[in-house]
DNA sequence: GGAGTCTGCTTACACGTGTAATCTCGGCCG
DNA sequence: CGGCCGAGATTACACGTGTAAGCAGACTCC
């Protein structure tokens, strides 16, 4: 009389042990054929039983169990350090895919892992527990010190985080912020922009991205004796948008670099809406640059221009990770996550 | 002579045994305090020495030799079946935020993990090796009978997964994507509109969303004697919206359920710029109904309307979750993972 | 004063795996 | 015939942890 819910309470799952009875061998037999290890040790015919056996019964090694052995851990921790949630745009998530895959071909899982708790150091004693062979951040605040002493002193052979600079002993994953602004600073000032103003986004997540960005234009300007650099405060709200927008006059100001398309599509709507002109051309028009490309942003009359990131293959990355586990004691590296540049249209 | 890159060469992390050594004491009695089963056990002055020693060696325990003492692990695995990268919205993304969250808090670790390999099979084995207390999809195609029998043969107490209905021996998480199609055309109906286009997105991995989406429509029209329902194929590029809305004439319909605002903002720019007038009311315009409820969709005029989810709180999932790990052998169930309603605006 | 009880700690084993070291056995050579 | 060798398998140990069972000593009770 068989279980008509499926076989939801086998009791334990297959161990190697099992197999190697099955197969009428012992069990490190079992584990030098499944592993490869068998060329010159192991007959044809007694691997052929062996591999069998597993399929039979559905083995599946015990992650846990192997890297307790093994001494390393092969996951590779992708850690999303505060509520960065908001920068999961595609660009991201088709980034993420493929570097699972990279990994998963270099004999890694790849994992994505949330900061759980309030303090990041409880974020990062959670992910050491897992014994990450290497842990990385890609966005959000970057890892700070004590959270990386606490990696290594746990045994993760590699750290990697993005932003200008490293705590010591990682490495760096570098997506220039500052080039993002320094290319849309470039690019208003060329086409004659000298009053720029740049969106500073209230949610906490982005504020170091929007510093750096924000540090990138005042770069471009300061190569302009009369340009001037204004921040300007914005949450993603349309009141918000309305706010800065009625103040505009004022202001003055002539372009703005929105952080981000999402920024810039709710301003420049605010800014329309409040009578004021945008595009490219003389007059009193506003320039408005954003940021990611996204194709929503070439709906909106007149079409977005915008800063887009050209990111590293994940191939390539995963790559890089794998040679940082190999040798834990390679002094400090730097890897560029990507390249920024211009897409022109209408609005800037 | 210290290393000035900081402590990366560490050779092994501190066990537990370290800490019963420092604080004078065997391994056991390190465990129950660390673990709070020390209660009436472990005298006060020892436990201080235990906790005091731990802190100072910086002892994290290795969750691998913890689960495999244990039997069982510790690990919600987050499963991401197929390349369904596209539908990381911000939405999901909260979600991911406040489930991991609440998981920790539950004692468990939730991580998210893509489909590494081609075959669903093959991925399947990839989550299995973690031996997680239970996997769950969200999104993407569900998983299949094979999938959910081999995780349950390696062990884990739980499988979830959505879509309308699951393999035997899995439970449901239900956000009833008929329910969506079902609101949209209730909606329409009932502001007059008879012949209705259901946009069908290219991208595989929305196929079978999509279907349900537009069985939701049908269910809705079949209430109307006259009503008519209509198919509409449409790719995520300005290309393909501008050949759709070219042909729009001849098909004759005034209204149409665009899957979610991205491709709504899409078609909508498309009509628009063929000449056609978008809007309730009428005459001759036609209403465009998306969903998701984008903050960026009200930006453009008309305001779009929008079906919107009502997400179940994380915390709730994750009890949820933790209920079914602890009952593995129960009977499948059923959860509502949130529902549907129309927020109507301008476009429809 | 011996038997029982309670406190505080330790000893001993198990979880599933990888691999170095060892064993067995038949064949071959000197 | 004894020694050697290689192929093919096994034995034995380690990884770090949780916990049942055991044990020493102080105290209590009749």
């Amino acid at each position: 009389m068989t279980d008509p819910a499926g076989p939801r309470a086998t009791p334990t799952p297959p161990t190697s042990t099992a197999v190697a009875r099955r197969a009428g061998v012992s069990r490190a037999t079992v584990s030098y054929v499944l592993n490869g290890q068998a060329a010159g040790r192991v007959g044809e015919r007694t691997q052929a039983r062996v591999r069998a056996a597993a399929e039979e019964l559905g083995y599946v090694p015990h992650a846990a169990a192997r890297s307790l052995r093994a001494g390393r851990g092969s996951i590779v921790l992708l850690a999303a350090p505060a509520d960065t949630a908001v920068a999961f745009g595609p660009l991201f998530a088709r980034f993420l895919a493929g570097f699972q895959t990279a990994l998963h071909h270099l004999g890694y899982t790849g994992v994505l892992h949330g900061a759980p708790a309030a303090s990041p150091t409880a974020a990062a004693r959670a992910w050491a527990e897992l014994r990450p062979a290497a842990v990385l951040t890609l966005h959000g605040p970057p890892l700070d010190a004590p959270a990386v002493e606490l990696l290594h002193r746990s045994g993760t052979a590699a750290v990697l985080t993005h932003g200008p600079s490293a705590p010591p002993g990682a490495h760096t994953l570098l997506l220039d912020q500052r080039e993002a602004g320094l290319r849309a600073g470039e690019h208003l000032l060329a086409r004659g922009r000298r009053r720029i103003g740049v969106v500073r986004p209230a949610e906490p997540g982005l504020a170091a991205f929007a510093e750096s960005r924000l540090a990138g234009v005042r770069a471009a300007a300061a190569t302009h004796p009369d340009a001037e650099v204004h921040p300007l405060d914005l949450a993603l709200t349309e009141e918000s948008a309305a706010r800065l927008a009625a103040a505009w006059q004022e202001r003055g100001l002539d372009a703005v670099f929105a952080y981000n398309d999402e920024y810039a599509m709710l301003l420049m709507r605010a800014l329309q809406d409040a009578g004021h002109t945008i595009g490219t051309g003389a007059g009193g028009r506003i320039a408005v640059v954003g940021a990611d490309d996204l194709l929503l942003a070439r709906l909106l009359r007149p079409r977005l221009t915008s800063v887009r990131a050209e990111i590293t293959p994940p191939e390539r990355v995963a790559a890089w990770v794998a040679a940082l586990i190999r040798d834990p004691a390679a002094a400090p590296t730097t890897h560029r996550l990507g390249t920024f540049h211009v897409e022109a249209r209408d609005s800037g």
